[in-house]
DNA sequence: AGTGCGGCCTGTCCGC
DNA sequence: TGCGGACAGGCCGCAC
């Protein structure tokens, strides 16, 4: 499931490989995905180049001079550079044909994912312009998260996953994050104290920090754009751990639903 | 305004 | 073996 460290990991390997390439064709096999792929789709990118390829929070953005490609791979989307002539995985639903014979290919059998175009600032899209800041730049603050818990009733796990006040953590790097931070999930956000909002900043950058240097996690459907697995899930503390002995004290670690996710932590480790 | 939940999807796994 | 149902989850949009 493609959080932010898979996203940073998929826009490395296929950048070099579309920027300037001259756009051949476009493939749309099935419209119909967490919104419609626009029907002009094909008019807008045929003929033309990427000129830049980045990302706002989980939204990759591929920038041509006439406006901007914004995608969502959903949880389960897949994007691959693949050979013109490869055969089409059944939940390929849209492809891009580059002149010099590759294909970008987005894979997504949940179809939770998302193709959008925009002729504006992508970053004044609808779904981007009330994002909140990336945390791996200093705008995530121990300040800043201090100030949106404070009178905040939801618990601190939600808040964190809230695209709204910081982009890209979702549930495999909040369990995480809280549990370097020694915060139980389950907290209620007012409850911490600017000491704790400041060792959970530090341990969200860290987290998806190493995640970025590891290729980002794979648990079922993540490949990078080169068809490679990540390999953070080597280094997950809670996630997925229900049962098994804490790597910090050995105290079984424990699972509950929150805000209708699967959640983990130590119970001896988190407060 | 803040909070919580339903809906969108399909593959996988479990129990009967 | 086959089948139904639970579950996985990002994120919008709605209801309270």
């Amino acid at each position: 499931m493609p959080e932010l460290p898979e996203v940073e990991t998929i826009i490395c390997g296929i950048k070099n490989q579309i920027i300037n390439q001259e756009i051949a064709d476009v493939i749309v096999r099935q419209r119909k995905l967490r919104w419609l792929i626009p029907r002009n789709i094909e008019s807008k990118l045929i003929h033309s180049v990427f000129c830049k390829v980045s990302r706002r929070g989980k939204y990759l953005l591929l920038i041509a001079n006439h406006g901007t490609l914004i995608l969502h791979l959903g949880m389960s989307g897949k994007l691959q550079i693949l050979p013109g002539d490869h055969l089409p995985d059944k939940h390929e639903h849209f492809a891009i044909v580059f002149a010099n014979g590759k294909s970008l290919c987005l894979t997504d059998p949940r179809r939770f994912g998302a193709v959008l175009w925009t002729a504006l600032n992508p970053l004044e899209h609808k779904l981007l312009a009330s994002l909140g800041p990336e945390p791996l730049t200093v705008d995530f603050s121990a300040d800043y998260l201090f100030s949106k818990c404070k009178n905040r009733t939801t618990k601190i796990k939600s808040l964190l996953m809230d695209s709204h006040i910081v982009v890209g953590v979702g549930n495999i790097y909040a369990s995480e994050a809280l549990f370097f931070a020694g915060v139980l999930p389950c907290r209620l956000a007012k409850s911490l104290t600017a000491e704790e909002s400041a060792k959970l900043v530090r341990a969200v950058k860290e987290v998806l920090k190493k995640a970025i240097k590891k290729g980002g996690t794979t648990i079922r459907d993540y490949v990078t754009s080169d068809g490679n697995f990540g390999c953070f899930q080597n280094y997950l503390h809670v996630y997925g751990r229900t049962g098994t002995s804490c790597r910090k004290c050995n105290t079984l670690i424990e699972e509950q639903r929150l805000g209708n996710r699967s959640t983990f932590y130590c119970p001896k480790c988190q407060r």
